[in-house]
DNA sequence: CCATCCGTAGGACGGGCGTCCTAGATTGTC
DNA sequence: GACAATCTAGGACGCCCGTCCTACGGATGG
């Protein structure tokens, strides 16, 4: 059995109740029932609970990086990439459904605290953002590659805020079929230009 | 002077901190000081921060229906109505880009923490839904009607979200300005039709 | 002028929070 | 077996939270 360290176990509850229930609502109680540690020996692996939430927006940027790396040398083009991301929605409808986007409520969560990790945070937009815009300029939409990765990341957030709302998971099936119709219209506008 | 009473006063306040700073995030203190007035007092007015919650919401919820009200009698047709909507993302853009959307932030928020009034917010999106499906109707789309209305819904959403996390105002216009055009090839389409 | 009532002030209360300390258990090394 | 380093348990600490009580002030009306 490859046990993990009482750290990763911490960061690992941390992740998922400030996904499920948000940093604020979290208490460093509630971490430690998951993770079945007592409260007291959190002050030797995180000085303050900033630390544990920087640990955890670290830990979503590798996964972020890992999971865009992957998607990019699976060789396939482009349009098929951004499918990928499209297709993330439909892949955690269940969770996004419950607890909307983990990248989108906790950006908005630490914009309302003023909390200085919210610059941090807000990198994994812009992961997804640049990442998208080099597949739409690979595209061939050089000009509006960035308008375009905009679009579609606002679309998602949209579709993961009402999803939640209405608790309704047909609606994310649905709003993908658009964007994937959009994604191909995006394609055939290209060559109709050549 | 036509002084408000410090009842509505309470409300106006926890209004707008709800809004700028979260539900959770807002104490008693942070309203009264804003008030100006004893937070002992609250109690006379208030017997909970639930209450005030459920208050803030009626608010809401009343000024809600008043101004759908007041588009939908203004007399022009559902296209212009629609572009009313749209349109409130530009006449609120300073306070979506530093807040988001106060609809979505809220009803985000009260879902993660369980609320029991998650579902008395959850109405304010609900006002929206059927109201834009009614203009959606007249224009003639009854088939698809709720459809569109969730679709623009949902747009709307992932620009304030988006606006809010790159804090971009320009970003607003630019995607109004798509949702616009949208809205004509909805209306053209329905031309085509017939 | 007194009685009544609405609104207010200030603070007590119990509890939960994040933080921090310290004594003990466990592990690894010679 | 002795010792050091690493990790853990449990609880103390001060603070702020939401809640709640009670005494005060200032109108109003008989």
């Amino acid at each position: 059995m490859n046990e993990k360290s009482t750290r990763d176990q911490i960061i690992e509850a941390a992740d998922r109740l400030f996904y499920q229930h948000g940093f604020e609502h979290t208490s460093f109680a509630d971490i430690a029932n998951a993770v079945q540690i007592s409260r007291g020996n959190f002050y030797y692996h995180f000085k303050s609970k900033d630390e544990i939430l920087t640990a955890v927006i670290g830990v979503r940027l590798a996964s972020t990086r890992a999971m865009l790396s992957k998607w990019e040398s699976e060789g396939e083009g482009p349009a098929e990439r951004i499918r990928s991301f499209i297709h993330m929605l439909v892949a955690n409808r269940a969770d996004i459904k419950r607890f909307g986007c983990p990248v989108g409520t906790l950006c908005t969560e630490l914009s309302k605290l003023n909390h200085s990790s919210k610059a941090d945070a807000n990198m994994l937009f812009t992961l997804f953002r640049t990442w998208l815009r080099r597949q739409f300029t690979l595209l061939g939409r050089e000009a509006d590659a960035d308008e375009l990765a905009m679009h579609l990341l606002a679309r998602s957030q949209g579709v993961a805020t009402l999803a939640s709302a209405f608790n309704d998971e047909k609606f994310i099936r649905q709003e993908v079929q658009q964007m994937d119709d959009w994604l191909k219209s995006c394609t055939t506008a290209l060559r109709e230009k050549r």
